[in-house]
DNA sequence: CCGCATCCTCAACGATACTG
DNA sequence: CAGTATCGTTGAGGATGCGG
């Protein structure tokens, strides 16, 4: 029951630092559920915001440049059609998240199985 | 490349609120870092301060109670010695998180690699 | 050594309105 | 539809100092 050192001391800093560069990229309140709503297929801008609640268009704005500066989104317009038509794909680079989503997800849905459980008002 | 839909539609809505209730846990700019420490074996407050560069000593310390509430760590006073000893010990709970840490320094890593590589700048 | 109290700053986020 | 502009808020985090 007690503690179990899981790393190394060696690669405590180097795992520090790791988590902090994908943190560089993945920060914040908002990007990955954006990512999520990327990797389902939601590609416009108004569909986004209304699939990630909460999100003001502003900052949904904001969010996607960001993500396309880091590669993991391309946002594409569709210059012929009236009126344009703009798309945000996640590119094969943001498919590299998939584990790390997935991880994420996973642990927060057990993590709200056990405080549902344990109940702490 | 295109887009590949990874999550199906219905599965959206579901990834992105357990991602949240995962994030409203470990969110934040310190709390994955502490975690990570407390694997590696610290347990002392001065010594997660020396090792998570640039936490102040009144973020750590509120960042602790945090973790402490969700069960992520266990705070143990040894009252036989002077002067009190504080130990941080990290849970079993705590375990649990080691995928989602190692999904993420492992992504991290990998990007480092990757915008080195990329040089933009 | 441990860690709280105080004060402060800044950037992220929110709301609303408006344009091509 | 796809955003930008403007303004306001808030809270996380930083700096410093003190007390047990």
């Amino acid at each position: 029951m007690d503690q179990k050192i899981i790393f190394s001391e060696v690669q405590c800093t180097k795992h520090i630092n790791a988590v902090e560069d994908a943190l560089y990229v993945l920060g914040g309140k908002w990007k990955l559920r954006i990512i999520i709503a990327l990797f389902s297929g939601y590609t416009r801008f108004n569909e986004l915001q209304r699939r990630i609640n909460g999100i003001s268009a502003r900052v949904l704005s904001n969010e996607l440049k960001q993500l396309e500066l880091n590669g993991l989104l391309k946002r594409v317009v569709q210059a012929d059609q009236t009126p344009v038509v703009v798309e945000y794909l996640a590119t094969e680079y943001a498919a590299t998240l998939k584990d790390v989503v997935g991880a994420l997800a996973d642990w927060g849905q057990k993590h709200k199985k056990k405080i549902t459980i344990t109940d702490n008002v």
